[in-house]
DNA sequence: TAGATTGTTAATCGATTAACAATC
DNA sequence: TAGATTGTTAATCGATTAACAATC
């Protein structure tokens, strides 16, 4: 099993080289991606190498190769169908997000327990959650997005793996109970914040000493 | 120097006893963080442990105790100030987030260059970039959140620092250049979905055999 | 007391980094 | 050839987990 920081570094690589081949690069040496990237030359060789990807010895890696490969492994082939619930502000602005469609993810629908909300946003239409299950089964979707209020998130969750959803992006900052099978990501903005806070005042309280 | 990690785990702890309390509770012991939590209750001790927070050992930790201490570590006295920059879809949904008050954390005053966005959001004032400066000068804000789209974001991250700015908060995915002694955390929400995909998709592969 | 719980020290594990060999 | 670069193996590092002692 391969980890999540891993397969998050060869996503960055492609996004990169994508950029690349656009700007008419053919070949591009380790150390190049490493600028692009939060990430050492050293590192992304040991990822190629790992990944089963080889490069050449003078010339660095092809881009189109290195592309091709890492589809293979990150499968970049189909759309990839998503659901999302709960049209608040934050689910709003991840249906207008165009960072998704350009990877190829794309929001089927999006359900709320509000009729004022029904109808569409941007293209996507807006349904009363009771739909949710038949939508996910005829559909085959098996990623949904969370972005109901923390109340709502367990219960949406539970209704989400009953209609055959394997992963799910979680904006609410509640533990979800889950079982092994079942992925997934939680994204906690006020955390990410307050985290960010704490290293900016610990920077500032020691300023100048060893930490 | 502390980890990431583990003040995130610090962060976590203390939002659940906040809401334990609330709830009545007077003592806790590891095992109840950890239910409340993604962490082991073994962890749990070992990073109260290392924050030299100590226990009884029949009762468990005083829950009061256990928030007077995490509130020393992590700096929970004042209200955090924050500016964002960026009033888009996203931006304007983080501007409305309420998570962010109930934590402390004020949104001070937003900027965009598209005077159509000048005005307020909820209560916050939205105002030209060419104000930035000074408002964080006067204001003396440590902590931005970019919200611009990935061509912009560099340059308001520049204008940020050069004002006075020491952690950001970055939307956009790009790898930001900076200098050391900047704080940046980075959510890249594409990211955050492909790599659930991923996931997804290759326990659907080899859903069964050993991964 | 017995059982539950903390808390420390040692072991393990995984990921990153260093060293260096290979070769274009 | 000499220099640049890949790529593998070993060393290091940090974080988590296991084992077990302490004690209320």
């Amino acid at each position: 099993m391969v980890s999540k920081k891993y397969i998050i570094r060869l996503c960055r690589y492609r996004n990169v080289l994508y950029r690349l081949k656009s700007m008419g690069f053919m070949r591009v040496v380790s150390n190049n991606l490493a600028d692009a990237t939060d990430v050492t030359a050293l590192q992304v060789r040991k990822d190629f190498s790992l990944a089963g990807i080889t490069g050449n010895k003078k010339g660095g890696y092809r881009v189109d190769e290195l592309i091709e490969k890492l589809n293979q492994i990150l499968g970049k082939n189909e759309i990839q169908k998503v659901i999302l619930v709960g049209v608040g502000k934050i689910g709003i602005a991840l249906m207008y997000y165009k960072g998704f469609e350009e990877e190829g993810i794309k929001i089927e629908a999006a359900f709320d327990i509000d009729p004022q909300k029904y109808g569409k946003q941007k293209d996507i239409p807006v349904l009363p959650l009771e739909r949710l299950r038949d939508f996910v089964k005829t559909n085959n979707i098996k990623t949904g997005i969370i972005t109901v209020p923390d109340m709502a998130a367990q219960q949406v969750f539970n209704l989400m793996i009953s209609s055959g959803i394997k992963g799910v992006l979680n904006f609410a900052p509640i533990k979800l109970r889950s079982t092994p099978d079942i992925v997934i990501n939680n994204v906690n903005l006020v955390m990410e914040l307050e985290n960010l806070i704490y290293f900016v005042n610990t920077g500032e309280r020691n300023k100048g000493e060893i930490l």
